[in-house]
RNA sequence: GCCCGAGUGGUGGAACUGGUAGACGCACUGGAUUCAAAAUCCAGCGCCCGCAAGGGCAUGUCGGUUCGAUUCCGACCUCGGGCACCA
């Protein structure tokens, strides 16, 4: 029995493939384009299997669309800067720009080695420099568009290391490495006005039709818009406080005024207060992570001062400090309404604050009506309010708003969540900003021509602080401006900056601008993006801020970004720790017995952890490299195709991918040894009885694959491919050769974007002198997807007791009839007459006895 | 804490727009082939009652709408993602 030797295949047709430049992609306007892509890369040092999920995907609906006539472009790069390479350079020495190229260069031999269809002569990493010149050019452009500012803002501060820290880097509380209480501080920094276009990038969402409605929503709530209220409350000590409010409805049911541990007045109070100052200290030891400032106990300290209510100024009011309160949203300052907020609310029941209900549901007393611990948010009639006694919620924010208004103490204002972008990092591996501060001038840029900025080749990793910072060689620049000594910025941009406009560079990788105008207006948008539902929020809204900003500039005419975005599922494995928070293990150190996980080789037990997304922290990755070597990379590109839906996620097993392997010989023998055949493009002439029904399922087949890819239902593609080759394989030996051909070629040119060396392997013994990737998709006929009967089931009071196979186009009363014919209705019925038939032609009858 | 998802046999999942629940794969069981094995082929495979014919139960839990609910509505449970310096 002939045997398929995947690696071989896949060697010779990847050498063909690219000696033919299949994949090399050329701007031309007079072609139907397809631009394909998924979320680049990070180059951790190995490919692992979520990417091989991400690329096969993205890699079928590039050969897919090819195959449809689209001139596709499918590019590849790296998004190189970040975290990894400087923890990489402190633990071992290394150079972050040596171990980066070395990560990319052994993580493009091994997506090669997937035979992706990637046109890899417009590869880039994010960490050239003939990439990041262009990217300083845009954020000088941006700055110059006032679109860039610089601030101060908190930063989670590691007092030991004299670092600043990424949320990831703090733990409980704790810097990583040294183990030192966090600190949140405060650094000048730069920001992008992302705000500027809150309202656009709200309302777009409506029209990205091709994005998943879960990922529009998540972008919804992120920029948050509310429309709420700004007013004053005038304090004891003669100052007033601005606070925000969607529910100034509530206003009668206030019992306190909260501050922000941030807020400019706390910190005016602390300064004589050390008691506060203690606790706002105490308060930042959280961090900065919005998940720890809210799942932290709420604690509130009281300054002793009052707020006047705004309608009464007898009525005092308690002013906290409370850590839950965030600086960075509305005011920074709130007045609580514990009876409608279940923060208010807790933080009153532990303060032993008053609670009034003063919005009840319609129709309850609110005599009677009692919160207990649970907030009302619901709808309702406003209560103990005075002049708002009556009414409903609206019509309340209404009359709060024209009286506060009136007596100038605040206006309607919309508030979003969405805050500008800090773009500002304390990292010596990243794009450096290109700024130079300048004791005369202030903040100037760069001159064009001085870029890049490059990064210093000599960075120092050995030492507390921003190795940028040290170096002073680097650091110490004449003024752009007016030439006298002046200093670089040292900070570099966040990483999201490099992947916010990399998709349009792709367009064209050769010009000396950051886009070229002409193949961007050929190339952009990205017809399908495909990624992980981790980038669900940051990275997409990034993009699409950034694409506004090429707008501008006049480098793109598109708005937006990606038309089609595709959100897959992760793969998750278990995770393994060592007892009691351990160190985490990879599954090669681990091994099972008995159901329980030990270190291998040892008798050290390990536990073992839920599914999670498999990431480099908790080392719950598997290599993809054995199983390429083992089974080809047909194989396992099959298998991350198969059984699960692509949105979802899923757990790595490898029982399947032998299954997988079986069925890639399966298609080969069934082509080797498919037996006499007539030449290729032989006409078939009119087939009757298994050569019809072979041919009804081959068209089948047709027609639901190309149906499932455009909807990028993988795993039914799948499904129907191996019902065709189930098909073939039951066919009487005696089908005309003709329709036996016409099956296999089905087969091969449907599994060609999924498995596509086999497919070329068994295109050339079919005896085909051309390639699949040259080969035009089938075309499914119409005459023959639909079949003149069909089979629909019989219920009896909604339980199946049979079903009955007839024409299509039969009558309502024949279905009646022989519905009521069948031995199971029959008997189900018991000579009672039915009360009633239900007809839906072509799908069901139910009687109703 | 807040926002967003997902829950169907032993297992991954399928089910078009409210219309035969379990397509297809994996695992397993039995058989053929083989000196034996691998590979391959054939058959079976949700649970319960029954010799069978057949009947009952069943899509995380509880309720509702409907002739009919995995699908729509309400409440709850469990798991996962994001929360702005991981990428």
């Amino acid at each position: 029995m002939a045997r398929y030797n995947a690696k071989e295949s896949e060697i010779h047709w990847q050498a063909v493939w690219t000696a033919r430049q299949s994949f090399v992609a050329h701007t031309d306007p007079a072609r139907p384009k397809c631009y394909v892509l998924e979320m680049f890369p990070y180059p951790s040092g190995r490919i692992h299997i979520g990417h091989v999920r991400n690329y096969t995907m993205g890699d079928v609906i590039a050969r897919f669309r090819r195959a449809q006539g689209f001139n596709v472009l499918h590019p590849m790069g790296w998004d190189a800067f970040g975290l990894p390479a400087e923890n990489a350079a402190r633990d071992k020495g290394v150079n972050p720009l040596e171990w980066t190229y070395a990560n990319i260069a052994t993580m493009r031999e091994q997506l090669k080695a997937m035979g992706l269809a990637i046109d890899w002569s417009r590869e880039f990493a994010t960490c050239d420099p003939e990439y990041y010149k262009h990217q300083q050019k845009l954020f000088i452009e941006f700055y110059e568009a006032g679109l860039v500012y610089r601030s101060e803002a908190d930063v989670n501060w590691d007092p030991v290391d004299q670092t600043v820290l990424a949320n990831e880097q703090v733990i409980d509380g704790l810097g990583w490495r040294s183990g030192a209480p966090v600190e949140r501080r405060k650094l000048a920094q730069w920001f992008f006005k992302i705000t500027a276009y809150s309202d656009d990038l709200l309302e777009a969402l409506d029209r990205l039709d091709r994005w998943p409605e879960k990922v529009r929503l998540m972008q919804k709530n992120w920029i948050g818009r509310s429309e709420g209220m700004r007013f004053a409350f005038d304090l004891s000590n003669g100052a007033t406080v601005e606070v925000f409010s969607t529910r100034p409805d509530t206003l009668f049911g206030a019992s306190f005024v909260a501050l922000s541990p941030d807020h400019p007045l706390t910190e005016e109070l602390a300064k004589r207060d050390p008691k506060l100052a203690a606790f706002v200290a105490e308060c930042r030891r959280v961090g900065t992570a919005e998940a720890a400032i809210e799942t932290a106990e709420k604690m509130g300290y009281d300054t002793g001062l009052t707020a006047a209510h705004p309608f009464d100024q007898t009525w005092k009011l308690p002013v906290y400090v409370a850590n839950f309160v965030l600086m960075g949203y509305g005011t920074g300052a709130i007045f609580g309404c514990p009876a409608h907020d279940q923060r208010d609310l807790d933080f009153a029941r532990k303060y032993h604050l008053s609670v009034v209900p003063v919005v009840v549901p319609q129709g309850v007393d609110p005599k009677s009506f009692d919160v207990g611990n649970e907030a009302y948010v619901g709808p309702g009639v406003l209560a103990n309010s005075r002049f708002l006694d009556g009414l409903d919620v609206a019509a309340a924010k209404a009359e709060v708003a024209k009286r506060l208004e009136a007596a100038g103490r605040g206006e309607r204002t919309v508030n979003y969540r969405l805050r500008d972008w800090l773009v500002s990092r304390q990292r010596p591996w990243g794009c450096p900003i290109p700024m130079v501060h300048c004791g005369d001038c202030g903040v100037v840029p760069v001159k064009d021509g001085d870029l890049p900025v490059k990064l210093p080749d000599d960075l120092v990793f050995n030492t507390a602080g921003n190795p940028l910072d040290r170096n002073t060689a680097w650091k110490n620049v004449p003024c752009p401006s007016c030439g006298k000594p002046a200093r670089r910025d040292t900070d570099t941009l966040d990483t999201f900056v490099d992947s916010s406009w990399y998709f349009a560079r792709f367009c064209d990788t050769t010009t000396d601008k950051p886009v070229d105008r002409a193949a961007a207006d050929y190339w952009l948008p990205v017809d399908q993006y495909i990624g992980g539902i981790e980038h669900a929020i940051l990275h997409l809204l990034y993009a699409r801020f950034f694409t506004r900003g090429l707008k501008k500039f006049g480098y793109t005419s598109v708005d937006e970004p990606f038309a089609g975005l595709f959100t897959q599922g992760m793969v998750c494995l278990e995770t393994y720790r060592g007892h009691n928070g351990g160190a985490w293990y990879t599954p090669d150190e681990v091994e099972k017995r008995g159901g329980k996980a030990f270190l291998k080789g040892t008798d050290v037990p390990v536990e073992i952890g839920p599914s999670e997304k498999m990431s480099k922290s908790k080392k719950n990755v598997i290599a993809p490299e054995p199983i390429i070597d083992a089974y080809g990379a047909d194989t396992i590109r099959w298998f991350m195709l198969s059984d699960s839906p692509p949105e979802r996620d899923i757990d790595w097993t490898e029982t399947g991918a032998e299954g997988c392997w079986r069925f890639a010989q399966r298609v080969y023998r069934l082509a080797t040894e498919a037996g006499e055949l007539p030449p290729p493009g032989a006409a078939i002439g009119q087939a009757a009885g298994p050569g019809l029904e072979l041919r009804r399922a081959t068209h089948r087949a047709v027609a639901a694959v190309t149906e499932d890819l455009d909807a990028l239902r993988f795993n039914r593609a799948v499904a129907r491919i191996y019902e065709l080759a189930n098909a073939i394989t039951a066919s009487d030996a005696d089908v005309p050769g003709a329709v036996r051909r016409e099956a296999l070629e089905a087969l091969v040119l449907l599994t060609g974007p999924m498995m596509p060396h086999l497919a070329e392997t068994c295109w050339n013994v079919l005896g085909h002198g051309d390639l699949v990737v040259d080969t035009p998709w089938p075309k499914a006929d119409p005459a023959l997807v639909h079949s003149d009967t069909v089979t629909i089931a019989v219920q009896v009071n909604g339980k199946r007791r049979g079903e009955i196979t007839i024409s299509r186009a039969a009558e309502q009363k024949s279905i009646e009839a022989a519905a009521l014919a069948l031995d199971g209705v029959v008997r189900a019925l018991d000579g009672k007459p039915p009360r009633r038939v239900i007809v839906v032609p072509e799908r069901i009858v139910n009687i109703v006895a």
